[in-house]
DNA sequence: CAGATCTTAATTGCACGCAATTCAGGAACT
DNA sequence: AGTTCCTGAATTGCGTGCAATTAAGATCTG
């Protein structure tokens, strides 16, 4: 019997995870610098996993490294980049949905519900770092769905870099934090029972 | 004084352009599996920039890693992906084209000339693998000249992706090879002598 | 002989140490 | 006073060794 029944997780994919978060819910701001071995002896661990989660999350897109000269927190890029990468995600998370759509099963819905349960716990109390938070995983769990690993990191490496316009969009486009979370339940009705053009438009709507 | 007027590249940055160009020009075929202390050896470095190096490329997707299991070239996703990354790319170029048209100096053409120059040697010999590899630097100087690091990487992460259609298309589409420098040339004169909208049309209609 | 299980060799993941580079601070010079 | 240069501390880049995990080969069983 396989003494570890879930997956275990390398400590670079934890640090990835851990540090990503930090990055998309605020708790480090741009610019902010990150020492290698000051995150060392926060974690417990070498130099080694950090060096290559700092790595990762730079090629992601989430910091900024020059050589020799560390890494931090990659600053905004120009608000005009928006105008590109708006209809780039519309279109990467609609070709996964139809890639998908009449394959759908009820556990999909769980599944997607235990996040939209989340999110809707997060908008009562207008918690807004972890309504982005869910929002993100939500968006990303449909990409994933397509089962084509291409489609998640091309969705990845577009929606990280423009975490501070999706940040800013909940505040602007809903008064109530609420509403955000009703948006999206009304995308999964559409997807328990209209067609496919449909589900599209209902899901593309919610990208702006 | 300066000892190295030239910028020194790390042995990463060395490594990850080495094994790069040896997928991309299909030295190492789809499914290959990249050793870390067989390259170590090869390169006369230690495993440690090798290891960044790999997990560098597997981000811009042409390497495959599961974990404690190595890397592998990456396979080639499902055709249909074609319907997707093409507009991507054709967005992308256009929109870094837009945003630096109007500040294009003479540097910047002989900076272009001499990539068609080095294409055009390839046509001649039908050398494709170097076609392929001018055509690609091309395209990559065109969004690096728009200054945001954010659009290369963008763009990175999608040619990369679908590296075997790109290749295939300049078989499929051009009898004769020197018609693809044409093609090329052509797209440069239009940025010399017209306006935006024509210099954008010339270039979409080559991402195909 | 097919299939499952155990064992062993090969490979990756991580820890640690040193050397090279960078950055900050102050002194010297214009 | 501002700029340049120099020096030292801090930080990153790389080399090396060990432990954990995996994949493959041999053995055993039905």
């Amino acid at each position: 019997m396989d003494p570890t029944p879930l997956i275990a997780f390398s400590l670079r994919d934890q640090i990835v995870e851990h540090i990503r978060n930090d990055v998309l819910r605020g708790r480090l701001a741009d610019g902010d610098r990150l020492n290698e071995t000051e995150l060392a002896e926060r974690f417990g661990v070498s130099r080694t996993p950090i060096r290559e989660a700092l790595q990762q999350l730079t090629c992601e897109g989430l910091l900024d490294g020059r050589r020799n000269a560390g890494v931090t927190v990659a600053r905004r890029p120009p608000d005009s980049i928006r105008e590109l990468v708006v209809p780039i995600r519309r279109s990467v998370e609609t070709f996964a949905l139809k890639s998908f759509y009449d394959t759908i099963v009820a556990d999909d819905f769980v599944h997607w519900n235990t996040i939209l349960d989340k999110m809707r716990t997060a908008c009562l109390v207008a918690d807004y770092p972890t309504i982005s938070e869910q929002d993100l995983a939500f968006h990303r769990a449909l990409v994933r769905r397509s089962g084509q690993i291409d489609l998640e990191a091309i969705w990845a490496s577009i929606v990280f870099r423009v975490r501070h316009h999706f940040w800013e969009t909940q505040h602007r486009n809903y008064a109530e934090p609420i509403a955000i979370y009703d948006e999206h339940v009304a995308i999964l009705n559409v997807f328990r029972e209209g067609d496919l053009e449909s589900a599209v438009d209902a899901l593309a709507k919610n990208i702006n």
